[in-house]
RNA sequence: GCAGGGGUGGCGAAGCGGUCAAACGCGUAAGGCUUAGGACCUUAUGACUCAGGUCUUCGUGGGUUCGAAUCCCACCCCCUGCACCA
């Protein structure tokens, strides 16, 4: 037995790559090239097996191609821009439990930790070196020479400026107001990985609407503003305390207290006095578009965590207010008047909100019923002829329409809350700021988004239904924020205070790959925009340069464009858009990017077990326990973009075929059988398996490869050493070609079987992809050797059902005259399935009237007399074999043999 | 709300108009092996049968077709993303 052990052949193999040189593109203008890239990740913690899911998938393809004659280019940079290593750094000088925990688990010494505190980028240094330790161990073929490091590296900050400045020129940069989530304790935006609580929350806009008592304004803010005609009255709470606050514009508004800090982020204050509320309840206001008298009523359901604390009530249309409402008709208050329902929604989603909110009063039952009236009339609703102004409008319209009314009457007015709560790492509450001269990429604009559709349509994108996802965020696309005040970054160069954020000096990057090791030898004098207009966009050279500046030229313009960017799907709406984006904005058609293979998330269920047992498992410890190419199943674990459960189980079955194969290559060589039906059949079967496997590379399909490249082909070969199998030269070949069509995934166990075979080169230093295309596949064989198959369940069948200790077996394969009648009717079958028109063309054979007996199993193959009759002959010894006895076989004119199903006689 | 994806056996997951009772893997059961456990091997795993047979299933309800898990329509349910944040 040949034992796998995985990490001295591991050792020798990854040596003999590295050596090779075979992992550094370098020019070569004999080959086709192919520029292979995967998005730069933070180098904010260890690596694990689900990052590594994507760059196994990529480095599949990159092998793939070399096996395919092409020349490889695959670089990978990391990404410090913006918040997450300055915020892990923070993390950890605040020694957050979980995160040193990990760095304890992972045995950082203390002297390391204590610097991570203070230096976010020694930080991202030591876990950019410790990621490529790992990408190293798990075998990927990645080109480190060209290794920088987004905006750490200066000359790249400058290939970022110039950018920006090029976009500027474009017209696609604009200034503007924008609504953030802030922090008012440290005075900055408040990302989604800042926040202990509202992850996901939002900006959301409300309208205010003025209501006048004197001199005072009472701002009662909604996100249903077209109701207003259907207002009866103004809730506000008198368990609260409200102030009354005079801003700049000299308006003086009535609001709670909580409100006053939340409002100096979108309003200047003037000065702010305590009111008493309770001095305006019973007080009437007038409503503003129907002139109605409002009162000003309490209710303890208003809440001051949310907006203004003063709540226009529109009982027909909002649940609550109905229920507060209903209360004052029941206890016969002064104040009740009928109200008013102004919108109707027809068919089944309409509410009634009278039985709806009576019975069940609930906070939670209120609530739910509050958001499905929202939908609904959103939707479906219209307005009926209660309404003056709206009358025959959709709530739509209707609000779009009382927006503009409300502005002219000088009653409108906006605020921003939050969409849920939200609290910083530090423990403040989240607001909205109004970011009044934020920069933005306009990604709105029509010619770029047509642009981009194009160059989509062009693009090879993997699985295909992406493309539609993709053609749908570009089609919505809004401008985009592209600076930030915090983290790390590079300047925006004409406003230097802000910096410029990580999803926005990252879209085109993969063009400063292909220069990012000439550059840095390159004098600083001549790094400027003229350069990178010269080496990108082919402008007239402003300066004499020195000769490595056209080595850089002649490779930006080898390896451009981008051919394959694989990723993850959480991508697609963002970072994926962008890419495409700007290479349209920047760039001419023939560089925009051309291939894009999207796959899910990697779900480790045994591993996160394993963890919580306190064995973690990261890839240097997965790799040292299962080899590398164990390790690389992962990327067998989908086909496509759907979430993958990976089992780390799945090893089991690999290192049992991997040392058959092992074995076999051992002992291939001593055998000496003749070649017989069943070496065409092996020959046949792989050839299939060939082009199967060769399709499924092509279309990023590993999961398949995987099946059909190293279980289905063992299989195989297991099936033909049990039929006595043992010609040298069939077994040589097989060996030969599954070894091939693994190495792509199992790069290092292949090179070991390849190389016993007898081959001195690697497997990617010469276009050594096997051809399919010519070897024509027998499939009237193959189909034989599947009855042989059939035959044998079946007597294994009839054994188990008639108890009996068997003697002998007997197999009758159909006579010549039987397959004649058999094609005829099969052949017959193929121009149509009228079953008691054929039955009468045909006559009234007993074999035709079995045949089609059963129309959901119409035989739909034509067979072959001879090759079933020598098939069977030969799998004599083999059938044999298995059942322990004497077997013949031998051609039958009973009924019951029929072509594709032989008669068996057991006893 | 907008956009995208999905509902198949105990579980994961193939199939995407015709040998589909449904690949492959896991789990479970029985047997072999073993001092025992693990690992490994064999068999079974929808129901009813017992000479290779029959019936019922692929979210729900309709439709197209000789034939549908697969195509069309409607409905129900689930998941993901929605931007200044990686």
């Amino acid at each position: 037995m040949a034992k796998y052990i995985h990490d001295k052949l591991d050792e020798k193999w990854r040596k003999a790559y590295e050596k090779s040189g075979i992992y550094n593109g370098k020019i070569d203008t004999s080959k086709k090239k192919a520029f292979l890239t995967v998005p730069v990740m933070y180098p904010d913690g260890y690596l694990h097996l689900g990052h590594l899911y994507t760059w196994t998938r990529a480095d599949i393809y990159a092998r793939f191609m070399r096996m395919k004659g092409y020349n490889v280019l695959w670089p990978q940079g990391f990404h410090f821009t913006g918040g997450p290593l300055v915020g892990f750094s923070l993390r950890i000088k605040n020694r957050e439990e979980a995160v040193m925990k990990i760095l304890k688990m992972y045995k950082v010494s203390q002297e390391d930790i204590d610097r991570f505190a203070e230096d976010p980028l020694y930080l991202g240094n030591y876990f950019a070196k410790s990621i490529r330790g790992d990408f190293d161990a798990a075998g990927m073929s990645i080109d480190w020479s060209k290794n920088f490091s987004l905006s750490y590296t200066k000359n790249y900050s400058k290939f970022v400026e110039w950018q920006f400045r090029r976009l500027r020129e474009l017209g696609l940069i604009a200034q503007g107001k924008h609504p953030v989530i802030w922090c008012p304790r440290e005075d900055t935006s408040l990302g989604d990985h800042d926040r202990l609580e509202g992850e996901g929350e939002s900006p959301v806009e409300f309208t205010i609407i003025k209501f006048r008592l004197g001199d005072l304004i009472l701002p009662a803010a909604t996100l249903r503003p077209e109701t207003l005609e259907g207002a009866t009255n103004l809730w506000v709470n008198s368990k609260i305390p409200y102030k009354k606050v005079t801003f700049n514009d000299g308006e003086t508004w009535i609001v709670s207290d909580k409100f006053v800090d939340k409002s100096k982020y979108q309003k200047k204050i003037n000065k702010v006095e305590d009111f008493d509320i309770k001095s305006i309840i019973s007080k009437t206001v007038e409503n503003p578009v129907n002139h109605e008298a409002m009162p000003i009523l309490d209710a303890d359901f208003v809440d001051d965590n949310l907006n203004t604390a003063i709540v226009m009530s529109v009982p027909m249309h909002a649940p609550f207010d109905f229920v507060y409402w209903n209360r004052l008709k029941k206890s016969g208050s002064k104040f009740y008047r009928e109200a008013k329902k102004i919108i109707d929604v027809s068919g089944k989603d309409s509410i009634d909100i009278e039985n709806a909110a009576s019975s069940k009063t609930s906070a939670e039952h209120l609530e739910r019923l509050t958001k499905k009236v929202y939908q609904s009339e959103y939707n479906s609703g219209v307005f009926n002829s209660n309404s003056k102004l709206l009358s025959g409008l959709s709530v739509k319209e209707g609000r779009q329409r009382m927006i503009s009314e409300l502005k002219e009457i000088g009653a409108y007015d906006v605020f921003y809350e939050t969409s849920g709560r939200v609290v910083c790492r530090c423990g403040a509450v989240g607001v909205v700021n109004i970011v009044e001269d934020q920069w933005f990429i306009r990604y709105s604009d029509e010619d770029l988004k047509r642009k981009s559709l194009e160059a989509v349509e062009h693009m090879n994108i993997y699985p295909d239904e992406i493309r539609l996802q993709l053609v749908n965020a570009i089609m919505n696309m809004e401008d985009k924020a592209a600076t930030r005040t915090g983290g790390l970054g590079t300047s925006l160069p004409w406003d230097k205070k802000w910096l410029i954020e990580p999803l926005s000096d990252s879209t085109i990057y993969m063009a400063y790959y292909t220069i990012a090791d000439l550059i840095e030898k390159l004098d600083e004098k001549y790094i400027d925009d003229d350069l990178f207009n010269y080496l990108f966009l082919n402008a007239k050279p402003k300066s004499k340069y020195p000769e490595i500046v056209n080595e850089m030229k002649r490779s930006f313009e080898y390896w451009y464009p981008v051919d394959m960017r694989v990723t993850a799907k959480e991508l697609i709406p963002n970072h994926i858009a962008f890419f495409i984006m700007n290479h349209v904005a920047m760039f001419d058609k023939n560089l925009w990017p051309r291939g894009l293979s999207i796959n899910g998330w990697l779900v480790i269920d045994k591993l996160k077990m394993s963890k919580s047992k306190g064995n973690v498992k990261g890839i240097t410890q997965t790799v040292e326990t299962f080899g590398a190419d164990a390790t690389r199943l992962i990327a067998s674990a989908s086909n496509g973009m759907d979430d993958a459960e990976w089992n780390i189980d799945n090893v089991k079955g690999f290192v049992d075929r991997i040392e058959f194969l092992l074995d076999l290559v051992e002992a291939y060589n001593d055998m000496s059988g003749e070649d017989k039906l069943v070496d065409k059949y092996l020959h046949s079967r792989l050839m299939g398996l060939l082009k199967q496997v060769e399709y499924d590379y092509e279309h990023f399909r590993y999961r398949s490869a995987v099946f059909n490249a190293f279980f289905q082909s063992t299989d195989l070969l297991r099936f033909y050493l049990d039929f006595r199998g043992s010609s040298r030269s069939s077994l040589k070949s097989a060996l030969e070609i599954i070894s091939k069509m693994i190495h792509p995934i199992f790069p290092f166990v292949s090179e070991e079987i390849n190389e016993k075979l007898g081959n001195k080169e690697l497997l990617e230093s010469y276009k050594s992809w096997p051809e399919s295309a010519h070897t024509e596949q027998d499939i009237t064989l193959e189909r034989e050797f599947e009855v042989l198959n059939r035959t044998v369940d079946d007597i294994k069948n009839l054994i188990k059902i008639l108890k009996l200790q068997l003697k002998s077996i007997k197999i009758g394969v159909a006579d010549r005259a039987k397959f004649e009648v058999y094609n005829k009717v099969v052949g017959r079958l193929k121009e149509d399935r009228d079953l008691s028109k054929i039955y009468k063309e045909m006559g009234r054979d007993e074999l035709v009237k079995k045949l089609i007996k059963n129309p959901n199993k119409l035989p739909d193959e034509l067979r072959d007399y001879e090759t079933e009759l020598n098939v069977l002959k030969e799998a004599e010894g083999y059938i044999s074999k298995l059942f322990k006895v004497k077997v013949q076989v031998s051609e039958s004119s009973d009924d019951k043999a029929i072509p594709g199903k032989p008669k068996i006689e057991v006893e």
